[in-house]
DNA sequence: GCAAGGATATCG
DNA sequence: GATATCCTTGCA
């Protein structure tokens, strides 16, 4: 859920996420130790962190383990439930404020997006709900957090995948089956719905 | 299939 | 201070 005290409420059911676990989990930030940027993976669970990636995607992960074990839950994939319009909003003036050029047309093809696609992304959940990483350190499980975790119905089915985008991490780490998705749901990112 | 894009970690 | 790399996306 996010509230804007003037726009209004965007919230969501997460669909799809990544579990990065610990210094010896070669795939997560934390592989080096605590840095200025992973800082708050070292610190108690429940806040937000969230990184820059490819220059221009900011990603969200809750953390996850008490203080001093580094550990995060990557949010990849949002179903929109509430608040299309400000997500549409949010994704077009993502689009013109981080791409330099931005391409004739794309207001066109934002407004016509489905709303299933919005937020199906890692960075794309961010650019609809209006996350970047000032909101490092936001309390996720306050309920009086502006982007705040709640409750909602289990889904029905879960499946497992290897992570994403992880290559360099090298096996075991690239293998471990740690991507966990809603099958066949339309908001899970890319073309791996399944 | 690939370029865009900036921060990060590491090395000199 | 320079550089290789990156938990991605939307185009050709």
């Amino acid at each position: 859920v996010r509230d804007d005290p003037v726009a209004g409420t965007r919230a969501g059911t997460i669909v799809e996420v990544e579990a990065y676990i610990g210094e010896e989990d070669l795939a997560s930030h934390a592989r080096f130790g605590e840095t200025a940027r992973n800082r708050v993976m070292f610190g108690p669970p429940g806040m937000a962190y969230v990184y820059l990636v490819y220059g221009m995607y900011d990603c969200l992960n809750v953390v996850t383990e008490p203080a001093g074990r580094p550990a995060a839950v990557l949010v990849r994939a949002v179903a929109p439930s509430e608040g299309i319009d400000l997500m549409r909003a949010a994704r077009l003036e993502w689009a013109i404020g981080r791409r330099r050029a931005i391409q004739p047309g794309q207001a066109g093809r934002i407004a016509d997006l489905p709303v299933a696609r919005l937020a199906s992304g890692p960075g794309l959940v961010c650019a609809a709900f209006g996350i970047d990483r000032a909101a490092t350190g936001t309390d996720l499980c306050d309920p009086a957090s502006p982007v705040r975790l709640e409750a909602a119905p289990a889904a029905v089915e879960v499946a497992a995948s290897p992570r994403i985008g992880v290559g360099y991490a090298g096996v075991p780490w690239t293998d471990v089956a740690w991507r966990f998705f809603v099958p066949g749901e339309p908001s899970v990112s890319g073309r791996r719905r399944r």
